[in-house]
DNA sequence: ATAGTCACCTGAGCGC
DNA sequence: TGCGCTCAGGTGACTA
């Protein structure tokens, strides 16, 4: 589930409560996730430094490395009372001095814990992301020219992690909606005026689910144990056959890429082509 | 290099 | 109530 929003939610509420604390004991309940968990024996008994975030990997730095971790589709984690009775999928406790444990739970296994000496970013997992999308060097100009001469759909390129991080299938879908950019349109043909819309639109969608405090579906609870209130201003996610909210037209529905994908044929067809002034 | 598909896994929802 | 099918927020690996 988690997307960017979720994720850095997740680290805005989980950080304070752990940060600065020592690691008493690491329990792995379950080490079959993505990739196997293996943690350093000589984790129990550091200092959390702090916790903070690139793309959707959360980042516990301790004073020897970091723990690298992803939520995958359906991961969360909770800060809890070091004697809160375990659930199922309760995969793996770190817990802390000051009684708390900060637990992970994911039905489907699909996130990962890896562990890196020294700097995190040296890990292959993080090698070759592109840019945040928050950050000041994301902007029309780079998109442009990350386009140049591709043929996927702009939903796809901007779904790409190495062209920029933290666009999951929700935000993109919604994004598009809000610039008015038709999902299936071949990435090298969207003008560079389109993707400065587009860039504008994704950060206003992910600026301000993190602000709701992210999107519930199904699996999606923040560490304070609330939904995030997002859901209510989605455009077109999950809105296929339903009336656009900008025209009234019936949202259309397909899969690209083995995803789904929703958008407005009549808001969504504006910068669809180069016009021949390009 | 690029574009498309597959795989990983569990649970919810639906039609019958 | 149960069975079988489809779908789901991600993303690396693999195939042409």
């Amino acid at each position: 589930m988690p997307e960017l929003p979720e994720v850095e939610t997740t680290r805005r509420g989980v950080g304070p409560l752990v940060s600065g604390h020592l690691l008493e004991d690491a329990i792995v309940r379950e080490s079959r996730l993505r990739w196997p968990v293996v943690l350093p024996g000589d984790l129990v008994g550091q200092r959390l430094e702090s916790v903070s975030r690139r793309a959707k990997y959360l980042l516990f730095r301790f004073q020897s490395g970091s723990l690298i971790v992803h939520l995958g589709m359906s991961g969360s984690l909770r800060v809890l009372p070091a004697d809160t009775a375990l659930l199922p999928h309760d995969h793996l406790d770190l817990v802390f001095s000051g009684d708390r444990v900060l637990r992970y739970n994911d039905p489907r296994r699909f996130g990962s814990v890896h562990f890196q000496a020294g700097d995190p970013m040296d890990h292959w997992l993080l090698g070759a992301l592109g840019p945040e999308p928050l950050d000041p060097e994301f902007d029309g100009a780079y998109l442009k020219r990350r386009a140049r001469g591709r043929r996927v759909a702009v939903k796809s390129l901007i779904m790409d992690s190495k062209v920029v991080v933290g666009v999951g299938n929700i935000y993109a879908n919604e994004a598009l909606f809000l610039a008015g950019i038709r999902p299936t349109v071949p990435a090298g043909r969207v003008t560079r005026a389109a993707y400065d819309n587009l860039v504008r639109a994704i950060r206003e969608v992910l600026s301000d689910a993190i602000e709701l405090g992210g999107t519930t579906l199904r699996d999606f609870v923040n560490p304070d144990g609330d939904p995030g209130y997002f859901k209510q201003s989605l455009n077109v996610y999950g809105r296929e056959g339903l009336p656009c909210r900008a025209c009234g037209g019936t949202l259309r529905g397909l899969r690209l890429g083995q995803r789904a994908t929703t958008f407005c044929a009549k808001c969504q067809k504006a910068q669809s082509f180069t016009p021949p002034s390009w």
